[in-house]
DNA sequence: CTGCATCCGCGAAGATACTG
DNA sequence: CAGTATCTTCGCGGATGCAG
């Protein structure tokens, strides 16, 4: 490797503006936030589901494809019910009934989830194309 | 659809018009398919840095929050180029040169990672304030 | 019915060393 | 510089049993 005076290490790519911005520079792009809460195996589905209305303990479980566990679900609307996205109503009978929905704070995120499904769904195929083009690549 | 004489067990909480759509009723809810992939620790920088421009391996390491591994770096990018969402190109010069840059595809998904950190960074304090209350009265 | 506690398997992620 | 290979660690998620 030549080492001439001026011929500097990269060619300097430029960086175009950026596109998705960070807010505070001490902490991560804001995305992490909202991924790490939906990014687990069920949030998303328990968010989904109560964007129809109110669910019972049960019904959520029932309700959401792929056998829940109970331990599953309790962490999850709990992990939910901490960052305000879902409210959490305790009625003291016998037996004991359990009633969740979605916040102001959570039917806001519905907007979201809804068009995160409508991209995938969109562009399901292409991707299903590019995998098999990968697949069939290696 | 009046009830009647009927005096069932439940109220019938009479789930209201599914918000969010599933397409295929075999299939889960396409939300999982872009969660999946970018559900992962470090998919979303890659995606958030990508979409500024075309990026170096070790550009990319760098600008990364986090010190991502060598390894996770690869396994990420190798992800995201199978599903088509990046494309990678290698120039065969000693050192070896190799690009990353985002398809249409990925430029596509850009947007909605917008507006998941747009939200994220929004909502920041409302779930930031959530979770001081949870944890107050815990 | 709702929820918590415990144990455990497995895959994701990290650290390190080595190759082209 | 870019990437692979190997080993280890860690935490999610599942299964089960028990309690209010």
């Amino acid at each position: 490797m030549s080492a001439g005076h001026t011929a500097v290490t990269t060619p300097v790519p430029q960086p175009d503006e950026p596109v998705i911005v960070c807010d505070t520079p001490q902490d991560e792009c804001g995305v992490r936030d909202v991924l790490d809460r939906l990014g687990d195996k069920w949030s998303v589905y328990v968010v989904v589901e109560l964007a129809s209305g109110i669910r019972r303990f049960k019904e959520l479980q029932r309700a959401i494809p792929g056998d829940i566990s109970q331990r599953m679900l309790t962490l999850t609307v709990r992990r939910l019910e901490r960052d305000g996205l879902v409210r959490r109503t305790v009625y003291p009978t016998v037996p004991p009934q359990v009633e969740y929905e979605l916040t102001e704070l959570g039917h806001s995120l519905t907007h979201l989830v809804k068009a995160l499904a409508d991209w995938s769904i969109a562009h399901r195929p292409a991707i299903a194309a590019a995998r098999e083009a990968w697949d069939a690549a290696r």
